[in-house]
DNA sequence: CCTCGTATGATTGTATACAATTATACGAGG
DNA sequence: CCTCGTATAATTGTATACAATCATACGAGG
C-alpha cells in the first residue's frame, strides 16, 4: 500500500510533465491565473522552459481534476476555485473522512494503530515545543495512515486527491492559534474509537474533525485569498 | 451548467485523444485488458490506428482516474476494478448522492423541480411499458438534474465521475426483475422530500436509493463479471 | 455605415524524429 | 555453474514538424 503514491511522487519530481502538473495547479489555486483566464500552451511551455507536449499532458490532467476546461481547437480555460468551492470540497471531505474512520475500524492492522499512536505522541510533543513543519508533516501523515487502513483503493484514492487541494491552505492554519493542539485532541479521539471499535463514534468524530478545521479556516480569515468572483 | 459535460462529449467524440481514452476505459473496465497488464503506447496506436501523441495523453488521464498505474520511463500497468472496489464505488456513491440531495433540497429553481416531476412521470410511463432504453435514460437524466441542483461544482464533477463508473453495470440491472418500478418509486419519493423542504429526509431516501440499487446488482449477480483476482 | 465573406494569422491536434532510460542477452571472469 | 558487466534492443520522454481548426482583420457589396 502506498506504493501507488510514492511512484507518483518520483513521476512528478523527475518528469517534466509531472513538474509542469504540479506547477500549474499550484499556480491555478494560488490565483496566479485567474478565472477564465487562457492557458496558452507555448507560452506555458516557454516559461517553463519545455516544449509543447509534457505542457498538453499536464492539461488533460488539470482538466481531469476540474481546474481548467478543455475547449477542443479552441483552448484551456482556467476554471478556478471559489470559497464556495473550499466549503464544499470540506463538507465532502468530511463526508468521506467519516467513512474512511468508519471502515479503518474494521480494517486497521496493529501495524498501522502503532504508528498511528506514536504519530500522535509525537504530535503532541512536537505541539509543545511549536515545531510548525514537523506538526504539519505528522498530521499529514496521521491522515495518510487512515487512509491505507481503510483499505479501499477507491477510497484512498479519492481522499489523496482532496487532500492534496486543501494542503496548502491547512499548512497555514495548522500554524494558528492552538489549532493544532486542538487538531492533535481530535486525532486521539478518533484513534481510541477505532481501538473501541466504535465505528459509528469514529465515523463521527472524523466528520466534526475536517468540518472544526473548515471553521477554523474560515475563523482565520484566510479563505479570502480565494475570493476572486 | 451541464456545459462542461457537454463540450467533454464533443471532445470525446470529435478527438483521438477523447476515443482513445473511452476506448481503453470501456475495455479496462469490461476486461479485456487484465489486471496487471502492461500497455505499450505503441500497441495500442497500431490497435487503433493513431500515433503515440494521442495514445499518450489518454494515458495520463486513466491513470489520474485510477485505472492504470504509469511508472517513469517502464510502462503503464491496468490496475482493474475488483468486486471490492464496486462495492466501495456504490458505497461511497451513495454518501456523495445523499449530499447531492441534501444540497438540492436547498438549491433546487422551480425549473428543475419541473423537468424532475415531469421526468419521473415519463420515466413511470415507459417502465409501465416496458422501455428498457427510455428508462435508462431518464435514470441518468434524474440523477444529472440532482447534480445540476445541487449547485456544487465540485459535487457535481465528483458524482460524474461516479456515474461513469457504474453506468455499464446499472444499464444492465435496471432491465432485471422489476428494479425500473422499485427505483421509479424511490426516485418519487426523493423528489417529495425535496418539494417538502425536507433535507434530511431526501438524504437518506438517496442513500438509500443507492444502496438499493448496488444490492439488487448484487443479487442479480451481475457483478460476477469483474471477478478477476 | 453596416454586413458578410474571404484571407491571414494564431492556436491546437496529430504524427514523427530523436534522446534518455530500462530491460534483456550474452559472454568473460571467477 | 554462477555472477557480474557490457552491449544491444525495446520502450518511454521530449522536441519538433506538419495538418486542421478557429479567431481576427480587412475589404467588397449593399
Amino acid at each position: 500500500m502506498g506504493s501507488y503514491d510514492v511512484k507518483q511522487e518520483v513521476t512528478d519530481k523527475y518528469s517534466l510533465r509531472g513538474r509542469v502538473f504540479n506547477r500549474l495547479r499550484e499556480d491555478i489555486l494560488s490565483g496566479k491565473y485567474k478565472e477564465h483566464e487562457e492557458l496558452k500552451e507555448v507560452a506555458i511551455g516557454e516559461e517553463l522552459g519545455v516544449s509543447r507536449t509534457p505542457v498538453r499532458e499536464a492539461f488533460r490532467q488539470l482538466e481531469l481534476e476540474g481546474l481548467i476546461q478543455i475547449i477542443p481547437n479552441k483552448g484551456a480555460y482556467v476554471t478556478g476555485i471559489t470559497v464556495e468551492d473550499v466549503k464544499d470540497i470540506y463538507m465532502i471531505r468530511s463526508l468521506l473522512e467519516g467513512l474512511c474512520a468508519r471502515w479503518a475500524t474494521e480494517k486497521m492492522t496493529d501495524e498501522q494503530m502503532a504508528e498511528m499512536e506514536e504519530n500522535i505522541y509525537l504530535a503532541e510533543f512536537h505541539a509543545s515545543k511549536g515545531h510548525l513543519e514537523q506538526m504539519a508533516e505528522l498530521d499529514n501523515r496521521f491522515h495518510e495512515i487512515m487512509y491505507e487502513a481503510c483499505d479501499s483503493k477507491m477510497l484512498e484514492h479519492l481522499l489523496r486527491d482532496f487532500h492534496q487541494y486543501v494542503l496548502r491552505v491547512r499548512k497555514k492554519t495548522l500554524s494558528e492559534a492552538g489549532r493544532g493542539e486542538a487538531s492533535n485532541k481530535e486525532h486521539r479521539q478518533i484513534m481510541e474509537a477505532i481501538k473501541e471499535k466504535d465505528a459509528k463514534k469514529a465515523e463521527k468524530l472524523a466528520n466534526r474533525h475536517i468540518i472544526n478545521a473548515y471553521e477554523n479556516m474560515v475563523k482565520s480569515g484566510l479563505n479570502e485569498a480565494y475570493n476572486e468572483s
